[in-house]
DNA sequence: GTGCAAAGCTTGTATATACAAGTGTTGCGG
DNA sequence: CCGCAACACTTGTATATACAAGCTTTGCAC
């Protein structure tokens, strides 16, 4: 057997999440449900909704049901940079400022994070985070134009692309490489900050199923914002 | 019942792992003998081990048998600050310089960082890291010296913190805050760095079962050090 | 209608069993 | 001694079953 049953079956629900027919919070076929779909014992189908759970798929509850996921509790990780959230968390108002929003063509460097060839195509936006109406971050931030068509029709005023981008397709890894670095010409534009002050600059790769959906570049001033985030390593 | 059969099995065996009756590779009790020695059916026995598995504590090879982890595997996000091994992936000498080691009394941050009471005593280890000789990171540490008592008694020239908290307590989690700062003195002073030289400063808490084992203050030049990690969300 | 108990669903734990598949060892034939 | 087949042991998959524990709904008594 090339497939394991619990295999299939966990391929199965992935699909209905990928495809927004079961959309966060909804509710999953019971155990017993699965089992008398697939034709398995109660214990296989089990399997597969208990491996999906530990990946952060799924949310069970004992005597409620299994349920999709919301994208948050995937991991703490990915909120990381989640602004909107964590200036909210900190009681202040937050607010995007839509700088840029447009195609263009991708250079080296962006062609081989995005895992396209160097030349073609992809979406571009510029957003500036606010925290009380003071500038915190820059964002900048390259999507394959593939995967997400519909990103030059947003209006990130409105909604962050982060936001966006996970309600479009379900991320389902990401890598980030951090730096310092001296405030970037793009960020002492856009705010007045003198030129010799550190900022930290993450880049962001983020991935659904499909591939590599988008890139960030997402700068801020040392002393302005701080990047936490706490890593479970074990859940012993 | 107050705590399952399965959840035992592995508290045994994170206590042998622990206590160092188990180092690492060493070879664990089949599911049979297990079963067998708990009385319990094979698949309670199985469940134990699968968890650990998963957990990174242990790793399993089907017809060979079921083994102690290296730490390494527990997680690749707590290598990312191994210099040591990042260092040697890029080919180059790692040299650590015990610049201190001595033991100190904590101050109000220390303390709520360590998990104890500003004024109680603690390990401080300072150690400069230098890949081919060039110094890329300045390592502050401060060492719960109750947990780890024999901290003192280490030369960080031979090992790094990193290696020998490792070999004597199993990590089971960490946290981290990343800073941009402007190089702090200590730096400067330790090499020749300019002062307006950006600099990534990362402050990293440990935890083992017991409790918080040290909080490492970790500063390299900006342009010459670069944090990097794949963080997997899911293994689907 | 309200309150509450019972029933019925759900997930959680545990067992016994069977066979598949991979590893290591043992021992036999050459 | 070497090569290889057979065997023992290990983990991996799958099933059927039983009962415990927690949530939701139903329905009865008041």
């Amino acid at each position: 057997m090339v497939l394991t049953k619990f295999g299939i079956i966990k391929q199965f629900i992935l699909n209905k999440i990928e495809a927004g027919t079961w959309p966060q919070n909804a509710k999953v076929p019971s155990e017993n449900e699965l089992a008398e779909q697939f034709n398995v014992s109660r214990m296989t189908a089990r399997r597969a909704l208990q491996e999906l759970t530990e990946q952060g798929v799924l949310v069970r509850t004992q005597g409620a049901g299994t349920f999709v996921a919301t994208f948050k509790s995937q991991s703490s990780l990915l909120e990381i940079n989640n602004i909107a959230d964590e200036v909210s968390a900190r009681g202040h108002h937050h607010r995007a400022k839509q700088i840029k929003l447009c195609g263009v063509t991708v250079d080296d460097e962006i062609a081989i994070l995005l895992g396209c060839h160097s030349g073609s195509d992809a979406f571009y936006s510029e957003i500036l985070h606010l925290e009380n109406d003071v500038p915190i971050q820059l964002e900048q931030r390259y999507v394959n134009n593939k995967l997400v068509p519909t990103y030059l029709e947003q209006d990130f005023n409105e909604i962050t692309p982060h936001e966006f981008l996970s309600s479009v397709a379900p991320l389902t890894e990401a890598s980030h490489e951090i730096e310092a670095v001296l405030a970037p010409i793009d960020l002492c534009k856009h705010l007045d900050i003198e030129m010799h002050q550190p900022c930290l600059q993450v880049k962001r790769r983020t991935w659904a199923r499909q591939g590599v959906v988008s890139v960030a570049i997402l700068t801020s001033p040392g002393n302005r914002y701080r990047l936490g985030g706490h890593i479970k390593v074990s859940t012993a």
